[in-house]
DNA sequence: TATTGTTATACTCTATAACTATA
DNA sequence: TATAGTTATAGAGTATAACAATA
């Protein structure tokens, strides 16, 4: 998911109107067309400014971080955090892990269960990474909306799915 | 799950709070978050709706609909106008004219190009799907914002990404 | 030389189903 | 029986690189 197309638009051989002007349709009053290539476009921006270093994925990075927000959860509730199905998980989880980020630690209450922690460079990794994604948001936001909107932005779209934070409060 | 018989089960680590409370840390203050968990909401509607009778994705009716408001583009022009490269443009393709919603017809100004055109049954199939589409986002928006709000979310959507629509106009 | 469509290939993300070990 | 983690597998969706035909 590179998504790194900064190339030049080459083709200057023809006269006045080069860029083809291409109508959506109906896809400039479809919120889903909107959602994606937003998302899209945040991503791409983030990517190329977080990645080299760290060649980490935002949701990568997020299960990192609610790992840190919730340190000895499981696996399933990871999952069901993340919206995803738990088989899902697993790969991220080795990724994780195989870069010593996090450690799969056994629980006593029932041995079935996995507990997430981060290992201490888990912790520092999560922290520097945390800040470079708010950060390099805040850099693709600036340059788009003001502070207010997009206050009004998140807000709206936190009303839109419901995977809000009940717990951010503690 | 009807959780009828709580005596039994329900007191091992269920006691109070049955959903874990998980925090999605700095994920809340990520706009790529929202972005990600909303367009996956939306989408995971809509396709409940609008895919048992014509099993097409939002994707697919994206191509139909951006071909049906610009009969006669090239594959490349759909693939710029799309945000994919050329490459990825060829299986929607192969899908949409093996269900004989569109043609490839060739195009006598370069005889490398494919003009894109629906056909008849295309262009009701497109205008059947647009109607659905539209309709069940707004099932889905209705039941969570103000059509105020919609507005605004959309209006911040577009300036967010760059691909809005100049010819939307017409 | 550059562009269009195509193919081969690979990689990511995701889901389903089945397995195991626990509970 | 039900749950947690895992594996195998499959299917979208995307990208890169190379190719033939054409410009």
């Amino acid at each position: 998911m590179a998504d790194a197309r900064v190339g030049r638009l080459a083709s200057q051989h023809r006269d006045a109107a080069e860029p083809p002007p291409v109508s959506y349709g109906v896809l400039g009053r479809l919120l889903g067309f909107h959602l994606r290539r937003s998302q899209t476009a945040v991503a791409a921006h983030v990517m190329d400014r977080v990645n080299p270093e760290d060649a980490i994925t935002p949701g990568l990075f997020g299960a990192l971080e609610v790992i840190a927000a919730n340190e000895g959860l499981a696996q399933s509730d990871l999952a069901k955090a993340m919206g995803v199905d738990r088989s899902s998980i697993v790969k991220a989880i080795d990724q994780l892990e195989a870069r010593s980020l996090i450690q799969r630690l056994p629980s006593d209450r029932d041995r079935r269960r996995h507990r997430l922690c981060l290992t201490p460079a888990g912790r520092a990794t999560c922290a520097r990474l945390r800040e470079r994604f708010l950060a390099q948001e805040a850099v693709f936001l600036q340059a788009r909306l003001s502070a207010e909107e997009v206050e009004t932005l998140m807000g709206l779209l936190e009303r839109l799915h419901g995977a809000a934070d009940p717990a951010c409060l503690a």
